[in-house]
DNA sequence: TGCACGTATGTCTGATCTGACATACACTCT
DNA sequence: AGAGTGTATGTCAGATCAGACATACGTGCA
């Protein structure tokens, strides 16, 4: 486990920084966040495809509106975990989960 | 532990062999469990892929190799939060951590 | 205007997660 | 056998998160 498999993984375009350089980390971090995004609009999407209130929601997680609120506007102290359980709990499949994923993102602006 | 879902599941057939040890699991607990496997196992792929070992990886991400060989045994006291961010970081885009989430579910049983 | 309903924000406390370290296990060489 | 390399497991202090509650905001309607 050497330089030289590095070397190769390098050239094999996984834009792995060189000289001992990390990825651009803004750019997983950017990833990360969107994927975020990504989940927590398509928890709001779902619940209102469902004609379900956050209270409602919150009712049947055995959390609290807030806490359903926070997640919706992907909130800081919300997790992805957190993000996935809830689509699951509302009965998303990991391929619809997966559909949100690999959507192109999209700003929410308007 | 909501069980209306979970007589759907157990008719639905699912596919006996892949995760018998999760038959105690609500329909929701079992499609996070194997979310995590599937981030879990495709970090572990994607790094080997690239060369690196966990030493690396984990230098990288200014982590530790034990808390890297914990993300790719899915352990207990990691998040899919800290898989996620971690293939990110190895280079994945959304569009492969929502392939790995699609992908149907594989017992890593022999 | 006031009220009802749904949603958003701030903060507290207990729970969970994270990185670190030590250490054990598994293999492969010599 | 012993050394080197890579991976796994157990534990702990500090960091982060979850749910709860209060409260504010926004909209529609009487």
């Amino acid at each position: 486990m050497r330089k030289d498999k590095r070397r190769r993984l390098e050239r094999a375009g996984w834009s792995v920084g060189d000289a001992g350089d990390f990825l651009n980390l803004s750019d997983d971090e950017r990833r990360f966040i969107e994927t975020k995004l990504a989940l927590a609009a398509g928890l709001r999407r779902w619940r209102e495809h469902l004609g379900l209130t956050q209270t409602e929601v919150a009712q049947r997680f055995g959390s609290s509106q807030s806490r359903v609120a926070k997640m919706e506007s992907a909130d800081q102290t919300v997790s992805t975990d957190l993000l996935l359980r809830s689509l699951f709990r509302l009965g998303a499949s990991r391929r619809d989960v997966a559909r949100l994923l690999s959507q192109k993102f999209r700003s929410r602006a308007a």
